[in-house]
DNA sequence: AAGCCCATGTAATGAGTTACATGATTCG
DNA sequence: CGAATCATGTAACTCATTACATGGGCTT
């Protein structure tokens, strides 16, 4: 039997059949979609392009452009609506909810002086404060989109998620103060929302830059 | 200047640092520890060790045994301790949190049949209830345990997360079913609780502080 | 007798990241 | 004039998983 794909392919094929696009512009919709809960990076998508296309998935037509460089748009062929279909319908792996970078440090918190750790909880809210915000306003401009239903139901996930862990943070802030394991928190300055604008794009960039 | 290693090799540094063990057990404890938000696999224990010795990171020192196979007993140095404090000062990296395998599928849908949504709705619950259960047990376990302060504020992290996911099951559910993408739940048959516990983490059944 | 536990590893494979290469166009 | 955007890829690398190998002791 075929050995099983990675879901990355099935996820690239999934959005070229909502929309047929050049590699480049898929690496951005997959960004959009996707990017929160299964980042997927430009290079990777064309080299499963070329996968699903040796399947016989996915075909391309080249589209000569004349300001802009000439470029290949794939779409889905009906054997790869047929794979799609199929993978649909096989049960999801449960694995791949796991990593979190901020808890692995965080586990070995007691070997932290008590401002690195309050500087580990900042940077960890101050992402999540971020995510959610980002969160927010997809779901604000989803909602007046036609085929936006699954993608908002999606976001509404990662907001809930990201939500649950702030409020974790104020738990364990709480305790931590109570018991010296950290100083205060700071005020925060009211008139400052550059340090949250700058996390959003910091932690976009980190994904594809760093 | 010298290259930054994996989180998983200071991960392994930090857990021999609370705990000098065999590779073999370190894996355990790993598990135990870190397995729901960090997964790291034997193999991957066995290597890491490799490379943190020739740093000069950990030591070993054999220990025959009578009955069971000799083994090697790792222990942190005090460079490796320094190391360790070193990454500990450090910011996190901010991604890692990321992949999900359920919602990769779920985002997709639109194309799938209300019967196989159901299906991939109550696997995740499932999946989801079995971790809140796993999670809940351990904090309960932690809190007569001296050092598993730590260990049980992660480990909220990791409930609390699971619970808000709870909620968004409910929440699509509600809205699925009410638009008919979705049939209606079945009855849980209280007789059968085999799901769950397939389902629950086998390492998690040796909880015992080696 | 089968199968798990202890204990340590090697080998193969593959998914994903990052750096690099190229080059026209457009915008500040 | 430099930077960003559009557009497509190659090459190198490394983290992580999985399968395999070995073998005595203990339990069902």
């Amino acid at each position: 039997m075929v050995r099983d794909l990675p879901e990355t392919t099935y996820a690239v094929l999934g959005l070229l059949d909502m929309e047929r696009a050049s590699g480049y512009d898929l690496a951005a919709f997959a960004d959009r979609a996707l990017g929160y809960f299964w980042p997927i990076s430009r290079t990777l998508v064309y080299r499963e392009l070329g996968r699903l296309e040796s399947l016989g998935w996915v075909e391309s037509e080249p589209v000569p452009q004349d300001r802009l460089p000439d470029k290949r748009v794939w779409s889905s062929t009906e054997e790869g609506r047929g794979a799609l279909t199929a993978w649909l319908a096989q049960p999801a792996v449960p694995g791949g909810a796991d990593r979190n970078g901020f808890l692995v440090k965080f586990f070995f918190g007691d070997r932290m002086s008590p401002e690195a750790m309050r500087r580990l909880l900042d940077d960890y809210r101050e992402t999540l404060e971020a995510t959610r915000a980002d969160l927010a306003a997809l779901i604000e401009h989803l909602a007046g989109v036609p085929d936006g239903r699954m993608g908002r139901r999606s976001a509404r996930h990662g907001l809930r998620t990201a939500e649950a862990r702030l409020a974790w943070i104020d738990e364990v802030e709480a305790e931590m103060t109570g018991t010296s394991q950290l100083p205060p928190a700071e005020e925060a300055d009211p008139h400052d929302d550059s340090a949250h604008h700058q996390a959003t794009r910091v932690a976009q960039e980190a994904r594809e830059t760093a």
